[in-house]
DNA sequence: ATTATTCAGGAATGATTATTCCAAATTATT
DNA sequence: AATAATTTGGAATAATCATTCCTGAATAAT
């Protein structure tokens, strides 16, 4: 019988993902990746494929993980509206506390990659599917509780707050302070109201 | 006396933002920018020095060609809030016209750049602290003309509005529709009422 | 123990990269 | 016409790139 692989596979595509987040997909050389992962040359191609394939592989990854964090607050026992908030400070908190972060690699890949590459737009275009029917629950939850009340379909805010997200990653790559970022948090949720 | 440039700066440095923003930095050659431009490789490196020097160059002028457009929509003779309608009908007009645009240079060059290049992240967050105070501005004459009542200071808001014109562009990089599009817009411009 | 497989390490390949440099042609002024 | 600078085009360089391949050691089940 065969020899059984050492390494973990989600470690793996987790040190990729955290390189090329860091400095891209042109950006990151394949050596670079070798000494994130601590893999040699021959495993990585074996058990992953070429650069291109690794680097989907780890966005499918970084989504998933993301996805993790979400359905920890989902199972929070609280309303609607407090999911949302805790969603935003989390984001926002992360932001704050890892400034040299080079921000979320779905963002990124949406800047390098989205337009050259159909399997990166998939991944993402799946994340903003699935994190706008997350918060359309929650703003149903909070409505069906009567502690908001929208003047438009949820699905509309949804998108909306999506997109505030979205813009949130961006700021603090722009150098947008920890007061910038906090209040553009507080008008956003402020304007549910 | 010396022979003249044939060439026109600005247009070259338009040329070089728009292969830069299809492909990134990374993931522009020199050979790439030399078609693009249709310089020498002579003329090219006499006049606008190595690779990373173009870019920023380039970045440079992105931005101030962006200052342009809103410098028009500063003339108009209407009130503040026409034209913050304006503007973002604006961005949306162009997102939706030119759908294989690869979004805006400066939001790609934040993902791509700002945390590796320190005059990337200075022609950015000038930009981002531009189009706050022309956004601010606005704020307050729509206010003063009693057409908008914020319950906040106008800075809060202007940092909000920026923030989602950035995620509108990450939007449409991660497969937004024109209705998803029109949509934020709509929701952001009624929350300031 | 044998065997099938994966491991590490690095050499080899071939392509592409940014940049420098050179030679010849072009152009605008004196 | 002479001069000074810029133009184009491409050769040359040296580095880096992704990828393939090879060798020998390690490992787990038969």
């Amino acid at each position: 019988m065969p020899r059984t692989k050492k390494f973990d596979k989600t470690e793996v595509l987790a040190a990729a993902a955290s390189i090329f987040q860091q400095k891209g997909y042109n950006g990151t050389s394949m050596d670079e990746v070798l000494r994130a992962t601590g893999l040699s040359r021959s495993s990585l191609y074996d058990s992953f494929g070429d650069k291109h394939n690794l680097y989907i592989q780890s966005l499918e990854y970084y989504k998933q993980n993301n996805q993790a964090l979400s359905d920890k607050i989902e199972e929070k026992p609280v309303n609607g509206l407090q999911k949302i908030d805790f969603l935003f400070k989390n984001v926002v908190d992360h932001l704050i506390a890892h400034p040299d972060d080079n921000g979320c690699l779905l963002v990124n890949a949406a800047a390098e990659m989205s337009k050259q590459c159909f399997k990166t737009q998939q991944v993402i275009c799946n994340n903003k599917d699935e994190v706008q029917e997350l918060l359309t629950g929650w703003l149903n939850d909070a409505q069906s509780r009567n502690i908001l009340k929208l003047s438009k379909p949820t699905k509309n805010y949804s998108q909306f707050l999506y997109n505030t997200l979205l813009g949130l990653r961006v700021m603090s790559q722009s150098g947008a302070t920890k007061q910038e970022l906090n209040n553009v948090v507080k008008v956003t949720i402020d304007s549910l109201n």
